[in-house]
DNA sequence: GATGAATGAGACTTCATTCAT
DNA sequence: CATGAATGAAGTCTCATTCAT
């Protein structure tokens, strides 16, 4: 029922010249996706973007599909990289200075890969079918806590794997919002404060009678 | 730079058997809409379920997108409706009740309505540009500000506009993103209370000295 | 296993404007047929000698192969008729001037649409999948026993089936291989005459003690 | 007008390496012939299945058509040799056993070979152009006068040259079109006994005053 | 000699939109 | 007003063939 986008490619490019092909093929990809409309960028403008021939495209990438997967893939696998580097920074601190150093992180890596994250999240109409975007909850929830283990302890959930889900939703979701739609006469820097502190209460919250039990 | 989808009509229905007409062919595009790959839902098949030639389709949109644009604003008008009629009969709660309720409220409407609100935010490709989708956070905002307007008096935030309005998106997009995206392994209904439950703590933070001060 | 074309359209013409045009479009395909290379034979070429857009050729036919094959089946239609009345007009011989009429009748026939009679045999790719020409074989046999009604109640084959059968294929095959391939050291009336008489002599023979038992 | 399919090789192969080399592209074309649909089988796909670059394909064979015409011509040669050996064995016999022995023989090795005859009469589009197919017919009438001389003698045709050519045509076309499309509701070995006979009749029947005279 | 990366003409097909009837 | 036949630009993709390495 749930197709997953093939990121395979047809034939693997073994020489140093196919190799450079390939990269320039994606590069230009890469580049019409931040540009045009989606539905403008087709395969023949990509292939004339990289400077080569149609059929080179299709040499290594079976169809349209692939080849764009295959970028947002590279695109998520970047902006994860900034991320996981960030939070590995961001240990050994309080639980009120880790939800501002993390929602700080995200909020950070999101509005420079603004564009990407657009086209990823509102645009390109089978994102959700790549595996890596669609393992991105995933990714981000054990990721943050391998970065945060130390919090982690200190917090005491009921249910852990539901409160870090919910936690990590939250704090994702309303940092990808606030970055692509927020509201003009809304400051973001306060905005951004806002979410890392109601990130605390939440972790904090947790010590109160209300839900530990 | 932000193009705003033209919602006008080329002409407007003057006699009642007009007016069925068009009723017929936006019914027509929802049901397509709602039960078709997005791409195969063509101007042509939209008139054909209409039962109406695709020239009398093009005398009252003057685009494809105008048409889907329409329909997509009546959903949208469909489910405030409905979350303003489940809102306003959640006063007079207490605070943590309150936050249930609203969640709740949500919860409920957006799952009924998942594969629209799929629509909306994942597929059509133009969905946020509709004025009645861009507008939604603000709607959505303003609604539950007048449905608790008891709440709110009762909070104390620094920022209460800053503060609604990532209050609104934390609980929205993690309703959303649960209804449409929940692991398998998480149970639903538990993830339902953990959002509830981590609303009720933001708002119940707020009168700790943390914030507010 | 056995594929069988489609030859139902798309649409059927309603208006008689576009029955004109599909009228059309036939035409243009018949003669490009008859002229050009196989591949040679593209649906835009059809379009533009029909002197219509390619998008109203897929309007009424959804893919080349209908369109080819609905072209061979008209072919298929003119030739049998053609077959049928003069076989019509054949009755009332004695068998040795039966086989002669039937035969010569058919040469003629074949020969006069030699090239149509080489395209459906040995240059449309699928043209044996198409209805008409797979139940060609049929077809003959049916037609030449109710026209020579008579001449079968005077044979007395073992197994009539069977021997209408191989008699039909060896008739059939003989004329359409001379016409199509006849080495050209020998005289094609002389060859004509031989198939009849051979014809004649199998019909003979069955008066003899060697076969009808 | 009659193009004739160009058979010679760009390059003979001087090497023993080379030539086997060679034989590996023939083979692999000859397998993909036999399994694939004829437009799957692309000069690629049989450079690779022989296990060679596709370049090196081209240093010997001008184009596809060749190694193709190349691969029918290997096939036509060989069915020859098993139809001239089978006709070999069977002399010395009287007319209608002579006759059942021919068509027996020809049924079998057709029989066999069904798949590549099907490719060479109604698949591969320009197999009638090449040099061995196109001789086939003569090539046949010389085998089996030279198995049967003692037979032909014993016939005494008005003008041999075109009885041959008729009963050799006769007798080919009714096997391989049953071999080929015999309808199933027809026993085969019924259908091909009766070939044998229709074929003795027309032999016998020649020393009736019918024809001979 | 062998390789295989690169090519690009051109095939089929779709669908939003127009306009004569 | 309503119709639906007609349009054609533009998209995806294939494959025989070349040529630099």
């Amino acid at each position: 029922m749930i197709r997953t986008i093939d990121l395979s490619m047809k034939k693997v490019p073994r020489q140093r010249r196919a190799e450079v092909t390939v990269e320039a093929m994606i590069d230009a990809a890469s580049e019409l996706l931040s540009t045009l409309p989606y539905d403008s960028v087709t395969t023949n403008r990509i292939a004339e973007r990289a400077g080569v021939g149609i059929g080179s495209l299709y040499q290594y990438f079976p169809n349209k599909e692939a080849i764009v997967a295959r970028v947002v893939a590279y695109w998520v696998q970047d902006m994860l990289e900034e991320v996981g580097n960030a939070l590995a920074a961001s240990t050994q601190l309080s639980l009120a200075e880790a939800a501002l150093a993390i929602v700080s992180t995200l909020f950070e890596v999101v509005d420079r890969h603004r564009v990407k994250v657009r086209l990823i999240l509102e645009v390109i109409p089978f994102a959700l079918q790549i595996p890596a975007v669609a393992n991105l909850p995933r990714t981000l929830v054990m990721m943050s806590a391998q970065a945060q283990a130390s919090i982690r302890d200190r917090l005491n959930f009921a249910r852990p794997e539901v409160a870090s889900y919910v936690l990590m939703v939250m704090t994702r979701a309303s940092i990808i919002e606030t970055v692509l739609h927020c509201p003009p006469h809304l400051a973001r820097p306060e905005v951004e404060r806002t979410i890392a502190d109601f990130i605390a209460r939440i972790m904090v919250g947790n010590t109160s009678p209300l839900v530990a039990a």
